[in-house]
DNA sequence: GCGACAACATTCTCAGTAGTATGTCACTGT
DNA sequence: ACAGTGACATACTACTGAGAATGTTGTCGC
């Protein structure tokens, strides 16, 4: 039987890898990919370049652990509603709302990705740059799935409308990603300002494409 | 009476500079804002750094141009839609149609706002700088009061209805602007696949805001 | 036909940055 | 107590790219 699992597994994520990774996305999101340095991530820490490219192969790697955690907090947000017993209506606002939370609770991850994607995209030189990044825009496709598999169960149960599932789902992320560029962290913010948010995101969302 | 004009007036948009921000808005595009150099942009145009540097004083005065373009764009299309006399959820949906029209048309100038307004606000070093970035968001800003100004005018008069109007607008310019991240240019496209793709986002996106 | 200027090209400098090489030190099993 | 190793720090290299300084060429007024 062949090895299904990922040619290279992936380092343990250790506490010192994870707190590396928490810095870059802080910088990532402050500075902007290109201008955040190494330099900068080992200084949030008190440290220095030595322990991060003791932990990291190179700058893109680092992005690329930021990347697949993102991608993580959003498929742990919204599993749990996928798997709720409800229409597909309400099901899609929920998973709206959740992820609309995700953004918000998670907004230097969720801030770096969007910077990235397609810089490194383009200048990827090293053949395992290309391959982690195809694997992340894999992942990124199946979450997406997700929201048009319920699109495409309300349609067809009769309780969602819409004129194409592609460009709807393009709605949907376009509209709730859209959070990392205009919500503000502000220290006062409740819990209840967040929920505030991301129900009246999800909710003027999907009204449209109710049947 | 006081000089209501900017302060410094722009220099003449000649067909020579006007070349460079196109050049520009191609290379911010394919190789994103850090990683397009000056020599990138001077190559596209078979020229050389001489040129470029004759015409503009810094590459982040490149990128202002580029961006003013592109804010100019939108307004081109937006601004006869506004003019019509009809409802305003018609006219809502008439203006999201051609801001995606706008998007895909000029897709490297609003691809290349896209990457680059959180990056030059933070490191902006000279005065210069951050003032035309805060024209360039004020400009946003006033982009974006049309839209909302429309929904207000649609929940007064009964058309429109929606839990929040800042938000609302916030899920239009979301999902219109996601076109940048997914829409490919191909060049078998035809007109009418573009308008197919506009409607059908207006329509998805403005309905759920119908009363 | 010549000075002057615009529109570039060529060449150089200098700062910043990814990545490397090597040093240090605490700890750990034996 | 000592060899080995993991987890860093320090010091260095190699390179890139923005911007400046300077050189070159066409053109236009006169």
């Amino acid at each position: 039987m062949m090895n299904t699992q990922p040619p290279q597994s992936l380092p343990p994520m250790t506490d010192s890898r994870q707190q590396i990774v928490e810095a870059a996305a802080q910088c990532f999101m402050l500075k902007g990919l290109e201008k955040a340095t190494i330099d900068d991530i080992a200084d949030v820490l008190g440290a220095t370049k030595g322990r991060v490219y003791h932990h990291f192969r190179s700058k893109s790697s680092i992005y690329f652990a930021v990347h697949r955690q993102a991608m993580q907090y959003c498929f742990d947000a919204v599993d749990p509603v996928l798997a709720l017993p409800i229409p597909h209506d309400e099901k899609l606002e929920a998973m709206a709302a959740a992820h609309a939370r995700v953004m918000m609770d998670t907004l230097p991850y969720q801030r770096s990705i969007r910077l990235g994607v397609e810089i490194y995209l383009r200048g990827s030189t090293t053949e395992a740059d290309r391959e982690m990044l195809a694997e992340l825009i894999n992942q990124r496709n199946n979450y997406e799935e997700l929201y048009r598999e319920v699109l495409r169960g309300g349609i067809d149960t009769g309780t969602l409308s819409v004129p194409d599932v592609k460009i709807a789902g393009r709605v949907i992320m376009g509209a709730l990603n859209s959070l990392v560029d205009w919500y503000r962290l502000r220290p006062q913010q409740t819990d209840a300002d967040r929920d505030l948010i991301a129900k009246d995101l999800a909710q003027t969302v999907v009204r449209g494409m109710r049947a």
